[in-house]
DNA sequence: GCATCCCTGACATCTGCGTGTTAGGGTGGG
DNA sequence: CCCACCCTAACACGCAGATGTCAGGGATGC
């Protein structure tokens, strides 16, 4: 029930040259025979074919899937952007703006540092 | 207590090109005056300035802050996404083969279509 | 054992991003 | 009223991403 990268290719629409590529993003990873030959199992299959659809249906670009990996897997990345953005584009009421603005660059110089 | 992009630049470190460029990628958006000069009040300016250290510390492009920003206004393309990595890559124990790759498949088909 | 597949690595192309620069036309403070 | 600044739009250009293709060297199956 696996298939070599030609067949896995024709299969599910990518080109063996991309599947090589995703590979490299680490998006998915087929198991290798003994000789290093890439196998593609159901569930590989199964993934390269949303992922497909993802793309199409979402306009993403696989570098954009890719960073969204990375964000899975360096937490303090995605916690930094999380800060990022939190960061009110107004002060908030009841704040005078002096004291606001301190307390955001004191807030950010800790994010930053950590 | 608002500059204009030149000053703004300056304090920032960014160049004037790149200031409207963050702006259409819609991470720092000023406020803008009667005539529609581009007017960058504190809040903005501390922006700016942990953006580019957020580039510079995590080796980040503006492209991929653009990329987060869209995860946070589209968040069918968020779940979309979490769906995605969240399929489990190898068949978990206790479930025959066919039937998991049945049920995987249809998940991924209702995702989609959502 | 030979045709056919696979592997890696490298070069080629096309496209889009990041960034600068310039042109043509308003704005504004002294 | 002028000069320095702002605006938008456009072209330029180098670099990286996405993708194809080819070369050199194994694996595989009939």
């Amino acid at each position: 029930m696996t298939l070599t990268i030609n067949e896995a290719a024709t299969t599910t629409g990518w080109s063996p040259r991309m599947l090589r590529y995703v590979e490299q993003l680490g998006l998915v990873e087929p198991t290798r025979s003994a000789a290093g030959y890439r196998l593609y199992g159901p569930a590989q299959l199964q993934r390269l074919r949303t992922l497909k659809a993802l793309l199409e249906t979402h306009d993403v670009e696989l570098g954009d899937v890719g960073f969204a990996l990375r964000l899975r897997q360096e937490p303090e990345l995605a916690t930094a952007l999380d800060d990022w953005f939190e960061t009110t584009p107004a002060a908030p009421v009841g704040v005078p703006e002096g004291d606001w603005l301190a307390f955001e660059q004191d807030k950010q110089q800790h994010l930053l540092n950590r």
